[in-house]
DNA sequence: TCCGGCACTTACCTCTGGGTACGTACTTAC
DNA sequence: GTAAGTACGTACCCAGAGGTAAGTGCCGGA
C-alpha cells in the first residue's frame, strides 16, 4: 500500500509519485485537459452546463458531459437539476471541490500573469 | 487576439478559457500527465535523468525525455551536461519554473493530504 | 412550419499521448 | 562474454481522449 499510515494503521497521505497510489489517479482527473478549466469557471459560483460550454473556449458538450461526471464521481462537484422543461442543471463545487480549487486557482492564474515572459522565455 | 492589452497595446495577461490564447497550451503542456510530477520532484532540488526515472512511479524513459524536453522548451527547466562518459545530464527548475513550481505543490500537497476524505467521498 | 434552448447520449472516426522493445557508445564489474 | 549504468532516440502499436454529427422531447418564438 502507497499510503503512509500512523501508528494505529490509519491512513495519512498519500503519495502522487507511487503510481498506485489513489492519490495519483485523482491528480490525473484533477489536470486532465477540460477539468482544470470547470473547476476554475466553477470558482465564481454555480452554473449551467451551457454557461459553462459557452465560457470554456474549445469544449465538446461530449468532453464537458464527461468532464462533469468524473468531477462529480470524484466528490468535486455537485449537480442539482431543477424541474424544468427542459430541464435545467447546475454544478456548483462542494466543499471539497472548493478546497481543491484554491490550489487550482493559483496555477491558472499564475500562468495567465506570465504568459507574457513565458512567451518571450519560448522565443 | 486573446491577451488583454493596456492603453499602449502591450499584453497584459491571457485568458486559459480562450482556445486561442497562448496561456492554454501552456497550462496544457504543464497539467500534462508527467509534467505535473517532474516539476514536483525538481522542486527539492536538481535531480539526474535517471534519478527522476526512479522517483517518479510509472514513467517510461520515454515520456520522461519527452517531458523534459517540453518543460525545457517552455522555459520552466534547465538542462547541464557533464562532460562524463556516459553523459550525465541535471534537470533543475529555472527561475520561471520555480515561480510556477510553487503553485503546483499546493495542488499536489493538498491531495496527497486529503486522499483518505476524497476515497471515502467516492464510495 | 422551422429554429433555438436545454442537457445530455450515441455513433463513428481521428490522432496523439503513452506504451513496449530495441538500439546507441562508452565505461566498469563480474 | 554478459550485465548495469548513462541519457536518450527510433520503430511500432494502441487505448482512449477528443472530435464531429445527429438524436432525444419539450417549450416558446418567429
Amino acid at each position: 500500500m502507497s499510503m503512509q499510515v500512523d501508528g494505529l494503521g490509519h491512513p495519512l497521505r498519500g503519495d502522487v509519485f507511487d503510481s498506485n497510489c489513489p492519490s495519483r489517479t485523482i491528480l490525473d482527473h484533477v489536470t486532465s485537459k477540460w477539468a482544470v478549466l470547470v473547476l476554475a469557471a466553477l470558482r465564481t459560483g454555480p452554473r449551467r452546463f451551457s454557461a459553462l460550454r459557452r465560457t470554456i473556449g474549445g469544449v465538446s458538450e461530449k468532453m464537458l458531459a464527461q468532464t462533469l461526471r468524473t468531477l462529480e464521481a470524484d466528490g468535486f462537484l455537485d449537480r442539482e437539476v431543477a424541474p424544468t422543461t427542459p430541464p435545467q442543471v447546475t454544478y456548483s463545487l462542494s466543499p471539497l471541490g472548493a478546497e481543491l480549487t484554491e490550489h487550482l486557482t493559483g496555477l491558472v492564474e499564475w500562468i495567465a500573469v506570465r504568459i507574457p515572459d513565458i512567451e518571450a522565455a519560448r522565443s
